[in-house]
DNA sequence: CACAAGCAAGAGCACCGCTCTCGAAAGGCA
DNA sequence: TGCCTTTCGAGAGCGGTGCTCTTGCTTGTG
């Protein structure tokens, strides 16, 4: 099994990725299939071989960059700290991540590419990243956030061992929200004129976010 | 004044803006230039002679959309409301308004385009669709959101009479990021699994919100 | 060894942003 | 009125794009 003709098709992919990883975080999101064929040396036509489209390419992108993101929150992740602490230490994890790799931020949390609709292969790497958060919400639930409605909605989330109720669920998606926001804001350039720099703005909201979660103890 | 000349120019220019806005609504933001000028029964080239690059174009839609949505939480505005009811109004009108306009929205706060910074004539109009918010949040301003070095960059705000107190400015800032960012993970479909319908989870934010900010008296 | 499959290359199609040149129309002025 | 300058639409063209199709070479297999 796997022989070489797997392999080589294997490690080909693979560049394919990396380059067009380094595209988009040179040139953004508009990220060229020629060019991508230039810089691992093929022409366009042969990396099509490889992904049937451009939408196919960056989708394996938008996977891998989850991935990314993910790694990155569990080597920041402390379950030691304090729920408060440990909550900040994810969000200050995800602003630096966003500013480190703008354009795959944008790629993932941006807007979506014109008739895009998000495949169902990254589900999974999405729901891995919004794990991390739901295990710190989990640590203190919160109650009556959201209405029956809602907590049926959530009950999934709960059954599956991802979060401890489904109104804290429910809180942590809306405090989600708000660091995903927050960080589009920065990164668009519309907190120049007020809040800038905007750490002082984004340590405010951890801490607005640890008492709302009731995170703080108590 | 205002010779046959120049209003032609100014008519055209319109004409041109409308076809761009209906090519974005159907079309998404990567709008062609050639599709703009086809609409407005032009040859390319001539549109060039009103918007000298597409960017230009693009940053006459943006003010543009700007004043739309301004517009539209004006007219949804109610002075005489409870301050969280109003805010709640204040943030369903702008789900809605992004809901029905989507692609306007992601011109607004969505990616930025490659190499884009948001060109100076867009901050007055940006600074219009804040101060609804402000206004709101100025009727009962928040005592200790944040420290020193934040109270002294919204200081500005108080002084243009926008913001009462700069601790409630920031705290005003902080809600209108999340209102962004859940609205920004719905239009992505990043609520499809969990949270969706999004109605709920959004009257649960809004809630929280009016108690954050506290608006609901007392 | 022969055959089939896999793959890179190249040409080509329709589209893109943008530039340049040209001719026609339109307004100002003597 | 007649000239002259400015304005503007049209068209061709450049280098780029996503994607397809054909053509041959290579490579692993029966």
């Amino acid at each position: 099994m796997a022989g070489v003709r797997e392999q080589n098709r294997a490690e080909t992919t693979a560049r394919i990725l990396a380059a067009a990883r380094a595209e988009v975080a040179e040139h953004g999101a508009d990220m060229s299939m020629r060019a991508v064929a230039r810089r691992v040396g093929l022409v366009s036509s042969a990396v099509y071989r490889y992904f049937p489209t451009r939408e196919a390419l960056l989708t394996a992108m938008v996977v891998e960059s989850y991935g990314r993101l993910d790694r990155a929150l569990a080597s920041a992740d402390d379950a030691d700290l304090p729920g408060g602490e440990r909550w900040a230490v994810l969000g200050r994890a995800t602003r630096a991540w966003a500013k480190d790799r703008t354009h795959e931020f944008q790629l993932i949390y941006g807007t979506p590419l014109p008739g895009y609709a998000a495949p169902p292969e990254t589900v999974p790497a999405a729901a891995a990243v919004a794990s991390h958060f739901l295990r710190v919400g989990a640590g203190s639930p919160v109650e009556g956030f959201g209405g029956v409605t809602l907590e049926g909605q959530l009950a999934g989330l709960v059954d599956e061992g991802l979060a401890a109720s489904a109104s804290g669920a429910a809180a942590v998606l809306a405090e989600l929200a708000a660091l995903v926001g927050f960080v589009t804001l920065e990164l668009g350039g519309h907190l120049v004129g007020t809040a800038d720099p905007a750490e002082p703005l984004f340590e405010a909201l951890l801490a607005r976010q640890a008492r709302t979660l009731g995170l703080d103890g108590g």
